[in-house]
DNA sequence: GTGAAAGCGCTAACAT
DNA sequence: ATGTTAGCGCTTTCAC
């Protein structure tokens, strides 16, 4: 036996050992199977019968080749393991199954090279669409699958014309800083991954300028700091940097708050916060991005905005769905994001949303 | 147009058209593409720039129809967006691309029918192979897997005598509650999800239980709480249960120390004692399972039990390969668990890793 | 309402 | 070293 080859010789049973059973003819069984024309109350039956006592199951391979789409799609996220990300996974993955679609998953581990990998295998599987959620700076790898005429769905993120998905992130942080601005914070601090990548990240801090110029807030008020370390390891990369860092504030008048794309870049901070001493969120406040299931529990509670990740799977679904059957009306869905205020950071209460949970 | 009917009826080049633009027969181009014969080294760059030219990607549904097998695996778990299973996944994930191996991903979401939907598409698909991570009380699922000729790996559990790849669960808690106790804990509680459906926990369980009996610990030293709700939601059920529950500890001589089976089920308790302002760990320890990323950065750190996904899902990924090679020789792998001290719980210094990591 | 037949794109055994 | 050929399991015209 070669090394390289399966045991997996074992013959499976086909259309035609079931229509043999059922003494009927292979296109019989698959009209049956497939409600693709009328056949008659008593074959019908025969052949269910058959295909129950043989356990048959058709080969999607077979059925993939024959028709020209494989009802599997392709999800590519940026890293599995966040939260934010496995959650848009798990929405598809739910809407899919219902769909008796597949979804075939490549996590890109924040590696560029992985990405490409993986999207080139999707190519040669005929995926039926691509869902890309996040990301960004991977131009040639979707020219690649655009080439090879897979339709194309963007999620958290906007590419071209693409259709796409997407949060309203400039807004949202923009009326975040005012609602910080109105409860008196003075001193502000961006706290993110650098945003050349991707441009969800670049419309946060955009919003966050935008926001704090409307406020009529000085520079020397504003203070940013992108680091490649909240990346990939966010929490640890977020507590280094600002061990350093957070003591300078000490320094200025009026509370520091910490605006950060990220939930985890947030417990940085707090735990480099707590192990100065610094009162929170009297002396220094943050807010995260996310709102993971931990943040209403942490204590303190994590100010932070809310995405719903769920929608965002659904909604690139069906997006993806219409797509692939010629009917695209809107191509570019823009969601809501909240806001959530809680203890790491103060807001006046009109207009968003107070969730303790508790 | 039907209205079922696709727009992906664009013609795709094949490996017909790779032959005839190169002048030769479609078999040449196959093994020159699989290097499964020996092709002169020109011929082979007159086949190599016809693929280039036409930027041929070979149809996989064609191939794995021909070849009986179909380099995608099905990964099943109970819920991708808890960490731990998320890191699994990518584990697997980045095993597989290694391999140009594609991953079907089931996510069960704690729910039975969930799983047997997906896995009954997975066994449509001819899977080459299938990873059950995690789950139990599914046999019926399991049942029809191998019926199929699936190969199966069961990872992080351990079902009848298919391969498994599992934690040493029993003995880490086991080990664990002994250094509890020779730190000089003297209550006990015990807070899971119920162990019915999951052997694993039912391991770590019973691994308390021995733990505490060689201890000499008395019956009225131990508290045990199964909850449902510790399944889903587990932060939330946890917060909820034990804002009750905790209250009654305090009456108690003595520290009581709470033994869970999950890093959200013991943030849950902490959240819960914050609020009522009892002390930790003085009054009150915790110790999680998993150690999410967090848990090193939450004040008080986490005290818990690390398990190494990564190692896990590799793992399990080997054994796969193997299986569907027909070269197992040990079917049955068990991987180390990690009882990592932080503050939530004082663990006495000796054989165990103060990992605090700042 | 059912059967006959062709062919999707690829590989592998065999022939040359 | 390359070409010929058959066929994987299914669907889908087209006859009848």
């Amino acid at each position: 036996m070669k090394a390289d080859q399966l045991r997996t010789d074992k013959k499976r049973v086909t259309i035609n050992d079931v229509a043999h059973l059922a003494g009927v003819v292979p296109s019989t069984v698959s009209h049956v199977l497939n409600q693709t024309a009328s056949i008659s109350e008593e074959t019908r039956s025969r052949v269910l019968r058959a295909v129950e006592e043989l356990n048959y199951s058709p080969n999607a391979s077979a059925r993939a080749l024959r028709q020209k789409r494989t009802r599997l799609i392709g999800v590519a996220v940026q890293d599995i393991s966040s939260e934010f990300y496995a959650r848009c996974a798990a929405s598809i993955l739910e809407e899919a199954r219902k769909d008796c679609y597949c979804v075939l998953l490549c996590d890109a581990a924040f590696d560029k090279e992985n990405l490409k990998k993986g999207v080139m295998t999707l190519i040669e599987r005929r995926v039926d669409g691509l869902i890309f959620i996040g990301g960004g700076n991977d131009e040639e790898i979707i020219r690649e699958a655009q080439n090879a005429g897979v339709p194309i769905i963007m999620g958290d993120r906007h590419f071209e014309d693409f259709p796409s998905v997407e949060f309203d992130n400039r807004n949202t942080v923009r009326k975040l800083v005012k609602l910080l601005w109105k409860a008196g914070y003075q001193n502000y601090t961006y706290a993110s991954e650098p945003t050349k990548i991707q441009g969800n990240l670049r419309e946060r801090y955009e919003g966050f300028l935008e926001g704090l110029r409307e406020c009529g807030a000085s520079g020397e008020q504003i203070r940013v700091v992108f680091d490649e370390r909240l990346h990939k390891e966010k929490i640890k990369g977020s507590f280094q940097i600002f061990e350093n860092l957070i003591s300078q504030t000490e320094d200025k008048e009026g509370t520091m708050v910490y605006v950060t794309s990220n939930d985890l870049i947030a417990y940085g901070i707090l735990a480099a916060a707590e192990k100065k001493g610094i009162p929170i969120p009297g002396k220094l406040a943050v807010v995260g991005f996310d709102n993971i299931q931990l943040s209403e529990y942490y204590v303190p509670g994590l100010t932070t905005i809310a995405q719903d990740e769920k929608l965002l799977g659904r909604n690139c679904y069906q997006l993806f769905k219409k797509v692939i059957h010629g009917q695209v009306q809107e191509r570019h869905i823009v969601l809501e994001q909240q806001i959530i205020g809680r203890e790491s950071a103060i807001l006046p209460l009109d207009g968003i949303k107070e969730s303790k949970g508790r």
